[in-house]
DNA sequence: AGCATTTCCCTTCCTCGGAAGATATGGTGT
DNA sequence: ACACCATATCTTCCGAGGAAGGGAAATGCT
């Protein structure tokens, strides 16, 4: 029982027999594994008519608590896209009514975004739904495969991004 | 010593207490590794001249083996990409003189791309480097880390690929 | 204070891929 | 032979994000 990944690796076992391309076993499927899953989720977003990057933003504004506003550049660092992108995504939820601009009082350069009722409303479904989603993707896993999975990504990840760079 | 996600977590956890936000544990992990490796594999290609999709390209008619041919449709299979990113990325290959298309002789509708000796050369290259690459990003895992997580990603995937297309 | 630098957001241009349709060829049934 | 459908690729249009630069406001330096 050979899977895409498997099968990739052999071929290059045969075509170049010189180098060693065990990693692929583990980063190939990976993100196999990441494309899928992504897949699976922006699905369930788009029944909520909603883009990936648009519930990016909104779920970064629900869960930051009340009065669910942010800077775009403070949206842009937590959801890791430009600000040049945040600015066209809060365009777009602007423009479906599910958040307001203004400006920000202390600072006149700076702008805050909220959350409207309707994008409260919205966001506060879709992540429900999200996160039924996410219990019946991880559903194939025991208990116990999901805990080491997830101790070793974060393993991982720990080393690849360094103890101390964590986040912004 | 709370990492990206784990901070994530907590927020939903008092924001929204009503939900068990645990896969994204698992599932939030994956796809910020997934980024992260990706970044980096994608640094390598750069250093090629190529992007990723021109690499998954060269890549998949390098591994075929000689003659290293395959038609458009077969291509785009290969790297699960449209016909139309494929007809794109051919061209752009194509005109850096890294493959070549000629018309099919059995079927007229069809093309044949293959690599030009320029092609050949630049994605061995390229591929040995990106091999190097892949082993220093698994290097902070154990052999028997790298295992364990190897398995649990192909019991995952083929869970998720295996029984059902569509699921809901 | 006055001027330079930095910060913040937005705008413009570019790249890449998807979706859907166009075009050309092949295959099938009558 | 003809009509009809399937297949293979390409083309066009669009959406989304990145990079780079612009303008306005704040901050720092002398």
């Amino acid at each position: 029982m050979e899977d895409r990944v498997a099968r990739i690796m052999s071929q290059w076992q045969v075509e170049r027999p010189d180098l060693d391309v065990s990693p692929q076993g583990v980063i190939g499927r990976l993100h196999r594994l990441a494309d899928r899953l992504r897949d699976e989720l922006v699905a369930e977003y788009v029944h909520h008519g909603l883009g990936e990057g648009e519930f990016d933003v909104l779920a970064a504004l629900r869960r930051i608590g009340d009065p669910y506003e942010l800077a775009p550049g403070e949206l842009a660092r937590h959801t890791m896209v430009t600000t040049g992108a945040m600015s066209k995504r809060i365009d777009r939820l602007e423009e479906s009514g599910l958040v307001t601009r203004r400006t920000s009082v202390g600072d006149r350069r700076g702008r805050v975004v909220g959350l409207t009722p309707a994008g409260l409303a919205v966001i506060d479904e879709a992540f429900t739904a999200h996160i039924a989603n996410e219990h019946r993707l991880v559903a194939p896993l025991t208990d116990e495969e999901r805990a080491d999975l997830e101790r070793l990504l974060a393993r991982w990840l720990e080393a690849l991004e360094g103890p101390d760079l964590v986040s912004r």
